[in-house]
DNA sequence: TCTGGGGTCCTAGGACCC
DNA sequence: TCTGGGGTCCTAGGACCC
């Protein structure tokens, strides 16, 4: 029998945080560059100069940004999404390797497959992190949870040929995300329910999760820097300035205040497929490349919903001007769509409403975009179908019932 | 130094219906 | 002839995250 101090006793939630997921893998398959700055980013196909033994970042040309940089490079001044270009001013010859999805994704399945094996409350936060509630494997005891920790990150080094991880273990989510930032890389960091003030308030306020560029810049200029600053704002102020529900969730995190559960399923809401072009388009002059990339982001985005068993009701398009301005354009047309032919015509419909003009800002184009959304399964299709139908033919019904009942 | 690609969630206005 | 308030759906944009 539990005790009911199981039940009566808090959460706790780990967060595991893959050490430079994408740089650390190229590593674990090929171990002549460790010990070298590497970075991941930049198109397919680079191959090394004659006479070196990996492609450099004073070699590449072109367009793009760093998904990843390990740590050596990241002792260069490298970090991801830092412009390709830029990083090659930085540090030309790190090692610069092209992104290899398939590859990255394999390994995460195999991280998190270790981990379910220990413990099997797993919500997936992307490639290289996840949330695991450890409640029940630790009766809320925060030593057995340590202690489980340090095997769930030997079992993701077993797991992924020596890859390393970083985990933070608190009562909640929030927490544990700031928690497993604090000693990286291979760290293992615990925020005990009583520690948050003083391990988590002098932090600043960007270190939330939620808290971006944008806000950060706002609370600077209300003189809120820390996330104790943060904490002593009254909630009134807080939900004036950022809204209702923003400014409500600020104090709340503020305080160390996060109900969220770990949902280990979660349905899709949006497939989308998006592409930079090498060099921008102009609109009318280089139509025929911008249909040619059409049918090609059509034709993936409908692979993608057929191998995720979804159709959309609706389908939208994004393009990015040459001077990084975006737009959006979607409709919903009472069908569902599902094939490559069924996502083109749609996304040409939205292209229709876009105002491009033939010089000037909206005649060039960098960024081409079609996402899918309202999706539904087959199954939920079929049932929509047949409920309309009913409803046709039940209004059919009823308009013959009106004529009977007319004189 | 010009800025990738894949997502989620929230807000706000207008249409439309009751 | 003027006037409600609420609910839901659609659309566009923006902030944020990995």
């Amino acid at each position: 029998m539990f005790s009911s101090g199981v039940f009566l006793s808090g959460r706790i939630i780990a967060h595991l945080d893959m050490d430079a997921f994408y740089a650390n893998a190229e590593l674990v398959r090929n171990p002549a560059l460790r010990g070298l700055p590497v970075a991941v980013g930049g198109r397919r196909g680079m191959q090394p100069l004659p006479g070196q033994r990996f492609p450099t970042l004073a070699q590449y040309e072109g367009r793009g940004v760093l998904t990843t940089a390990n740590y050596e490079a990241r002792a260069l001044g490298l970090h991801s999404a830092m412009p390709t270009m830029k990083a090659a001013k930085l540090a030309p010859h790190a090692v610069l390797l092209p992104a290899d999805f398939d590859w990255y994704k394999t390994l995460s399945r195999q991280f998190k497959t270790a981990v379910r094996e220990l413990a099997p409350n797993v919500e997936d936060r992307g490639i290289d992190e996840i949330y695991i509630d450890l409640t029940g494997e630790t009766g809320g005891d925060f030593e057995a949870a340590i202690e489980l920790a340090r095997h769930l990150k030997a079992a993701v080094t077993r797991a992924t040929g020596g890859m390393t991880c970083s985990v933070g273990l608190s009562e909640n989510k929030l927490t544990s995300k700031i928690c497993s930032d604090l000693q990286k890389p291979n760290g293992l960091s615990v925020v005990r329910p009583d520690q948050f003030q003083e391990m988590i308030w002098p932090l600043p306020v960007g270190k939330i999760n939620g808290v971006g560029p944008k806000a950060q810049e706002k609370l600077k200029a209300m003189g809120v820097n820390s996330i104790a600053e943060l904490a002593a704002q009254p909630v009134d102020l807080l939900r004036e300035r950022f809204g209702e529900s923003y400014g409500l969730w600020m104090h709340e995190s503020a305080h160390g205040i996060d109900r969220r559960e770990v949902t280990l399923f979660s349905e899709p809401k949006s497939i989308s497929r998006e592409t930079t072009f090498e060099n921008d388009m102009h609109v009318r002059r280089q139509r025929d490349n911008l249909t040619q990339v059409l049918e090609h982001l059509a034709d993936k985005l409908s692979q993608d919903l057929a191998r995720k068993q979804r159709l959309a009701k609706t389908i939208g398009v994004k393009v990015r001007f040459a001077d990084f301005k975006s737009l959006t354009r979607d409709v919903t047309t009472g069908l569902t769509v599902r094939t490559a032919d069924e996502v083109l015509q749609a996304a040409r419909a939205c292209l229709k409403k876009i105002p491009f003009e033939d010089k000037g800002a909206r005649s060039t184009i960098r960024l081409l975009g079609i996402k899918a959304s309202h999706l539904i399964t087959p199954a939920e299709d079929a049932l929509e179908k047949a409920a309309e139908e009913s409803r046709r033919t039940k209004g059919q019904a009823q308009l013959f019932l009106d004529l009977e009942d007319a004189p």
